[in-house]
RNA sequence: GGCGGCGUGGCCGAGUGGUUUAGGCAAGGGCCUGCAAAGCCCUGUACCCGGGUUCGAUUCCCGGCGCCGCCUCCA
């Protein structure tokens, strides 16, 4: 059973699945208005990993994440490059999936946009001014942070402490700076929709609270996101719902932020890493271990020596995964070691504990090649399958090699019967050959292996 | 000012009151190999500083120093 750190209330306990034996998971998702960094990169292979193992895990997981479809920096974009911001949206987002895709992110099971559910939106807001926590003014309608009961708990902060610090803007229209937008009455050339307070869009706050409960529905299992959603977002999020009476998600859990040498990575400071350069230079599963190789809740540090590092670390476990074939064709047939898998578990539970999980991994990865060395089959075998299974729920299944063309093979039959007759000088040209024409050349007991 | 986190061996990064104590990468030495590759083995006296608690602290407490994040859009 998954046990993880709620942010709420700073325990950890078990994620709990509902009644209905499903687990309502709730991730923010982009706004889409330019492309993903790694940022993006790493929140979305967080809640990926996550969502893999639970459901190899036996549970039933609904995964939910949001596209905002409608924002201001969208409309900015779209100023500033003469284009409708339909188009900016919608071309932003296929570069998202694009990128995700190249990851091996799965797909949420549901991708809701923002422009899907003004009407409800519009209804919420409403509500929230009949229960007169909210307030309509010229430019909007606000929320009235001091009526809502517990504002604060994601902060951590008291109401007062939060006052004291707010560096909004002072806004003449709001009651307190605390206050936050609902909804924003359009300006002229704004896109707008419909409202009796008057036409406009919805505030970010409402489009999450409104997709997750419609979607996932009262008291749903988790919501998670970055550190830097926890304040003033997901707080927002939630106050919403509390204004409401209606319970909100049960379980909040929120990632570090990536640090581009001693600082975070955001678009406020310009130190974008492009999520999409960084797929096209690197095996696109080394990302996704370098982010296994941390703990979630960790800022975490990245540059292309680590990446690289992990590279290699993979071209390693792809290695095992060629014994293993080789092994399995030979006979081997025992199952995964129930040990491996049993000690992945024992690390995942605990709080997403990958980088234990994933080390428990390669060292069933480096004892799997002790006991081929000493054709230990069956032990191999089963120590190499428990390794396998472990890296494949983390999305981190070895590749097969690339194909190998037909004269590429023949050089390697060539090389084998020159090592045959003992002329290595022919063998070691047929390789040097070989490595030209960019393949690795490894031996093995049943000759000469090329990949790519 | 308020809140939270971090400081571990060449680099990255887990973890723990003591004993065998991650894992990855890199470096040096070795085994294997016709030579390589792949794989394996060994090596490097790791826990920011100062106090305290303790039989014993890298791990707990207090105080420093340094760094990062949130309190504004942000994954």
């Amino acid at each position: 059973m998954l046990r993880l750190l709620d942010t709420a209330t700073g325990e950890t306990r078990p994620l709990e699945a509902r009644e209905s034996g499903e687990i309502g998971l709730y991730v923010c998702g982009p706004t889409v208005y330019g492309p993903p960094h790694i940022g993006h990169g790493r929140a979305t292979l967080v809640y990926d990993i996550l969502r893999r193992y639970l459901e190899w895990s036996g549970q039933v997981v609904r995964h939910v994440s949001n596209v905002t479809d409608i924002d201001d920096k969208i409309i900015n974009v779209a100023v500033t490059e003469k284009r409708s911001w339909q188009d900016v949206a919608v071309g932003a987002e296929d570069t998202w999936w694009d990128a995700m895709d190249r990851m091996g992110v799965l797909r949420p099971h549901v991708v809701p946009h923002a422009t899907e559910y003004i009407p409800e939106m519009v209804e919420l807001v409403a509500r929230l001014v009949e229960a007169e926590v909210a307030y309509e003014t010229a430019e909007g309608v606000y929320l009235s942070v001091a009526n809502v009961p517990g504002y604060g708990l994601l902060a951590h902060q008291s109401l007062d402490s939060l006052r004291a610090g707010a560096r909004v803007e002072v806004n003449e229209d709001k009651r307190a700076p605390v206050d936050f937008a609902l909804w924003k009455k359009a300006k002229p050339d704004e896109p707008s929709w419909p409202a009796p307070f008057g036409p406009g869009r919805p505030g970010w706050h409402t489009e999450c609270v409104v997709m997750s409960l419609a979607l996932l529905g009262d008291g749903f299992a988790l919501h998670g996101g970055g550190e830097d959603l926890k304040f003033p977002h997901h707080e927002n999020e939630r106050a919403q719902a509390v204004a409401l009476g209606q319970p909100f998600a049960r379980h909040w859990i929120h990632h570090g932020m990536i640090l581009l040498g001693q600082e975070k990575m955001s678009k406020s400071l310009g130190n974008i890493v492009d999520l999409r350069r960084m797929l096209e230079v690197h095996d696109p599963r080394a990302y996704r271990l370098v982010v296994l190789q941390g703990h979630y809740r960790e800022q975490m540090k990245v540059d292309e020596t680590r990446i690289a590092d992990a590279s290699r670390t993979l071209s390693g476990l792809d290695a095992l995964g060629r014994r293993l074939e080789e092994a399995a064709r030979d006979g081997g047939s025992a199952p995964p070691s129930p040990d491996v898998l049993d000690g992945f578990k024992e690390q995942m539970d605990a709080d997403l504990g990958t980088p234990r999980a994933v080390a428990t991994l390669f060292d069933a990865v480096r004892r799997a090649n002790i006991a081929l060395d000493r054709r230990e089959t069956e032990v191999g075998v089963s120590l190499a399958r428990g390794a396998m299974v472990g890296f494949d729920v983390l999305g981190l299944a070895p590749v097969g090699s690339a194909e190998v063309s037909d004269s590429a093979l023949e050089l390697a039959r060539r090389r084998d019967a020159a090592r045959a007759s003992g002329d290595y000088a022919a063998a070691d040209g047929l390789r040097d050959e070989l490595v030209a024409l960019g393949y690795r050349v490894e031996d093995t007991p049943s000759g000469t292996r090329v990949l790519r």
